[in-house]
DNA sequence: CGAGCCGTTGAGGGGATTCAAGCTCAGTGG
DNA sequence: CCACTGAGCTTGAATCCCCTCAACGGCTCG
């Protein structure tokens, strides 16, 4: 059932990485944003900015590849499968989440990690970590700043996403990816056997409530899976559930 | 709508801990068993044993106590409240586990914690552990650890405990709860009302399923809040549902 | 003994699933 | 150019699971 994983990251990497590290957009969310230029500078001939494109694996669920990445852009799903042979997505990761922190543990990756729209990653080998952490306290307490992001965000999935009527958990599903939109406000739109696997319901359930949010205007289908919101719309649907 | 809350832990304190520490039961699986017996030794005067009774807060949401707990015995849930108002239990906690990480982040707790059953607690003061860490490598190691093992276990719950049809999810939740049995295989045997938190269903509903699981000889009720499962037909009914 | 909490059970209704059919759209090849 | 195909989305009808509302019994405690 599990399929075997290929790196997809073998990075041509050079010189040109100086550049990336030190001009990256994302770096004050970024893990090494803890770095001064100094400390960056020791390390950017390390670090590798692979792309992912949109339903490829960025690693998978067993595998020990020594690795871990920061998000630089796009959305990557956390997909576990249930004892009872269910896809089940667990979590979301944007914009400057750290993902894999697994591997910092010498642990194997406990899920699939999938990119669900195209994304840009930081790839950064855990000795490299290992290394700076020794020295740098800052770099530590900002390792377990994202395990604990991490953490909050999964319980708020659970008390979220996975409670309450099918209406209310697709509209929260959306008001989360709202969080995730790009700059002209377009949001991923998952397909609905995804929303599916993310709000335990079943297809004909998601597509439904999606199409039932477009006649209300809440949403604007943007195919191939983008999407549009009215972000008071969504907000008054989601009063008027709860009361 | 949150409460203020008392600490519970304003312990005597004495050397009477010094002993506690050497000889706790729990040593090898708590934090601290990453440290030697000289690590502990400076520290044990600052590290109390409180008690909790079933049913009282550990911590709340919001708290700024700067200190976290390590679980010696008993069991610790995690509260929310639902945006739409709805109390919610995310996770659970047991004998090993570490509690309130967001202290050493200075952050507020998360969640409340409330003790399901009697629970001793092991209480660390924020300060003892930083002073401790900008040294000991192995400590903090320990500390990522249990993050990620705090992760996991919210992702498994919300791939579990809030997929698929109730009496899979009742099943799920007594599996879980049997890993936290005590030593003469005793269950804690969470109220109808709790069990309608942690798998989102009614009273009704949670009440239904567990008579039907003590007719069908899976779960005896030993009253009050504990129980005793069949292993092997347990399993049996998961195979089932799962086909 | 009455009050209140907790658990249980029943009847009825509603929301989600199941099963089924039809739709759009992109890619393919005649 | 257009039939053909398959994937994804939508909609309908029947069914079933779970919720809602309600009543009742056991138990503890004032």
């Amino acid at each position: 059932m599990l399929m075997k994983t290929l790196p997809i990251h073998l990075e041509p990497a050079a010189h040109p990485q100086a550049e990336a590290c030190a001009s990256c957009t994302v770096r004050h969310l970024a893990l090494f944003g803890a770095l001064g230029d100094a400390g960056l500078e020791r390390i950017h001939t390390l670090i590798a900015s692979p792309r992912v494109d949109a339903e490829q694996r960025v690693y998978g669920r067993g595998d020990t590849t020594g690795v871990v990445y920061t998000v630089r852009s796009g959305i990557v799903r956390f997909e576990r499968v249930t004892e009872g042979g269910q896809r089940r997505i667990v979590r979301l990761a944007g914009q400057g989440d750290l993902i894999g922190q697994e591997a910092l543990l010498r642990q194997a990756y406990r899920d699939d990690a999938v990119a669900s729209t195209p994304v840009t990653l930081c790839r950064i080998p855990v000795p490299v970590i290992d290394a700076l952490s020794a020295q740098q306290m800052a770099l530590i307490r900002e390792l377990m700043r994202r395990w604990q992001q991490a953490l909050d965000d999964a319980e708020n999935w659970s008390s979220e996403l996975c409670t309450g009527p099918a209406r209310r958990r697709v509209l929260k599903l959306l008001q989360l990816l709202q969080g995730h939109a790009d700059e002209r406000g377009l949001i991923w739109l998952p397909r609905r056997d995804q929303m599916g696997d993310m709000l335990d319901m079943t297809v004909e359930t998601a597509s439904r409530i999606v199409s039932s949010l477009r006649r209300d205007g809440v949403l604007e289908a943007l195919p191939p899976q983008h999407g549009r919101l009215d972000g008071a719309r969504l907000h008054a649907e989601l009063m008027h559930i709860d009361r």
